[in-house]
DNA sequence: AAGTGGTCTAGACCACTCC
DNA sequence: GAGTGGTCTAGACCACTTC
């Protein structure tokens, strides 16, 4: 059994201080130098300790300024009807009044993805694509792309009710035929669109939308797995 | 606009051969000397750069053999019934087909929770619970634990009906109240139980399970993320 | 300007795998 | 035993935040 690595119980002991409460979410760790001197090794190897920690989750740092532990977030509940899996009625006020600008609309194009074309049905490749981003109190959380039949390509959106809104204006009575939960990394564009740390979680959601039995929309939401869950309750 | 880190550029580039299929699922990728020579930098920073796409789940490393593209994982894909949120009958028998050995009993005692003994409704601060582990062709993929009345301590688990089988083999007709799904990062335990690198994306399920409208059981379950999705299929 | 974390080089020794 | 990744020290310079 080799010994554990000097690194390694370093940030076993920060991660015990973290959990304890001795310290406290949103307190600034000791500085890297501090550690260094504290613990007798060199500067590199108690920066190894909080990279582990960040990797974890506990900590997040702050060029320039220092590492602090992370503010235990406030998980943004969104309740799902159980059998449509949509939001109900009041849900989606409840989530307006919380949203704001609504559905931001980030691009809107057509592109060539035979995969999802055939999903769909469509006779050709082409796919109208809409990419949505959604904040809860000016937070990024969920990222979505909609893919279309190209004949909806003039679509237009108001923010205040979102793309299957639009949908429905449209008089396209859409319902989930099958929906996927799972989870996966952060890559670079969550990191960019989600504000996700590198290597942070993320629930995706995935679900193909019908409208008279017909195959209406492929949607792929991905959602920050600090912030956001989703509940199902059943009455 | 700082230029980019060497380290990072070079994860870019390996990670961009990843994607592109140059470098194939399960092979092994330049050895860190190697990266070193061909790049002109230090061993330490193209070891960085590895640590970069490790993290970002893009490859998995075996002490004193290399680095390998990670396999493309196969998803187990679980169908959930979107009524019950539990599985039909049909899935049952399918995933028992595929299970190694039913669901493992890890652990089960009684354990002081007040918070999840109030959530059952008990008197008192004292929970039954039972931990499982369940593997997909002997791969490790979900870790439950059921939090049970203490009443029901002699509970007895065939493995091959599980916790929730066993429930209702006594006669207990359960469904699920409320359902949760969120994201979470592998802690210890997870990868202990799971077999997950430390800062792997694991999908959490988390559901109230009530009998005659009386609340029965809690059930958490960390499920791999990289290895399992679920699936809700609507006729 | 001082202090913080971010990147990089140089070189060393150890633990593990594979032959 | 040769080669791989894992850990660690030493010292340097840069970019960012804070004052």
């Amino acid at each position: 059994m080799p010994r554990e690595a000097r690194y390694r119980a370093i940030a076993r002991e920060l991660a015990d201080r973290i959990r304890s409460g001795d310290l406290a979410p949103g307190s600034r760790l000791p500085t890297e130098p501090e550690l260094a001197e504290h613990y007798g090794v060199h500067r590199l190897t108690a920066r190894q300790a909080m990279v582990e920690l960040r990797t974890g989750g506990l900590v997040e740092t702050r060029h320039g300024s220092g590492s602090y532990v992370r503010a235990l977030r406030r998980r943004y509940e969104v309740s799902v009807d159980p059998e449509t899996r949509l939001h109900p009625p009041a849900v989606i006020d409840d989530i307006a009044a919380r949203l704001s600008g609504g559905e931001e609309i980030r691009s809107a194009a057509l592109r060539q993805d035979p995969v999802v074309a055939g999903r769909l049905g469509l006779p050709d490749a082409e796919v109208f694509e809409v990419a949505t981003l959604l904040r809860m109190e000016g937070v990024p959380c969920v990222a979505s792309r909609y893919a279309l039949p190209p004949r909806l390509a003039d679509l237009t959106v108001e923010p205040t009710e979102g793309v299957l809104g639009a949908l429905r204006r449209l008089g396209l009575d859409h319902r989930y035929r099958s929906h996927t939960v799972s989870a996966d990394l952060a890559g670079p564009e969550d990191q960019e669109l989600l504000g996700s740390e590198p290597g942070a979680a993320v629930l995706v959601r995935e679900g193909l939308l019908v409208a008279d039995e017909e195959p209406l929309c492929q949607v792929v939401r991905r959602c920050r797995g600090d912030l956001v869950a989703f509940t199902t309750r059943y009455e």
